[in-house]
DNA sequence: TCTAATT
């Protein structure tokens, strides 16, 4: 005996509010806000420039501490753009920086944007090393990082074997020796990061830094490493290499900004 | 080109 079961779905679940260009991409995108800015203190920041209806600062997913960089939604178009007017580059009393301000991204289209740009991208081939094998794990786990927007960490493998070197103690996250690599190739990858530096110890996690849009590295990027003596002799060595025709600047991390 | 980050 069959039981068959109709189900009936309606046209339509639920109305948004009537788009209006005036309250379309009213929302902004802020950076280098101090990490101890909170929630409530960048909306009073904020709200001298209009109605604000939503805010967000984004923190660290281990330590919950800020990451410097936050949203607001305005109620109007015309408020946001009065805000980036007012105070982009601006420092928020007391800060030490100034501030970024502006508009946001759209987060589902960056999302299928990256990961398009990431799946057609051919492997990098310029440094062939026995890394490459854990470049491409790495490379996996960025994509499934922006897939579902969180922080997930690999053992190394190496050659078959599974490391130990440079796993991710829960808790430990975040620490170790950031050290800021200068003048890399606008097709540079992370691959060429563990290449460089894996040799001198164990690296936690490199990161190149590329525009939104085009996903080109914007010249530079960061290197963690566990422990200082092999940090600073990797340092020591890097400083000034020449990779193909470019001489890269290594050094650990600062806070300075380029305006000094 | 000299320090990112996109809910």
């Amino acid at each position: 005996m069959t039981t068959r079961v109709s189900i009936q779905f309606p046209e339509q679940v639920s109305y948004a509010r009537p788009s209006s260009a005036s309250i379309r991409d009213a929302n902004l995108y802020v950076s280098g806000l101090p990490k101890t800015m909170t929630q409530k203190e960048l909306e009073q920041l904020f709200s001298q420039y209009g109605r604000i209806i939503t805010s967000r600062i984004l923190v660290d997913q281990v330590t919950g501490v800020s990451r410097g960089v936050g949203f607001i939604r305005f109620d109007k178009r015309i408020e946001a753009e009065e805000a980036i007017k007012g105070l982009n580059g601006q420092k928020p009393s007391g800060a030490t920086e100034p501030i970024t301000v502006k508009f946001a991204n759209n987060p589902s289209q960056k999302t299928s944007q990256a990961l398009l740009s990431q799946l057609y991208q051919s492997p990098n081939r310029r440094y062939p090393g026995p890394l490459h094998h854990q470049a491409q794990r790495f490379r996996l786990d960025n994509l499934l990082n922006m897939a579902y927007g969180v922080k997930r960490f690999s053992p190394i493998t190496i050659d078959g074997m599974t490391s130990l070197v440079g796993m991710n103690i829960p808790g430990h996250t975040g620490t170790g020796w950031c050290i800021f690599v200068y003048n890399l190739s606008p097709d540079s990858d992370e691959s060429v990061l563990w290449q460089l530096f894996g040799p001198f110890g164990a690296v936690n996690n490199v990161k190149v830094i590329r525009d939104f849009n085009t996903n080109k590295c914007k010249g530079f990027g960061f290197v963690t490493m566990t422990n200082y003596d092999e940090a600073a002799m990797a340092i020591a060595s890097l400083n000034g290499y020449r990779l193909g025709d470019r001489v890269l600047q290594v050094s650990f991390k600062t806070n300075k900004t380029h305006k000094s």
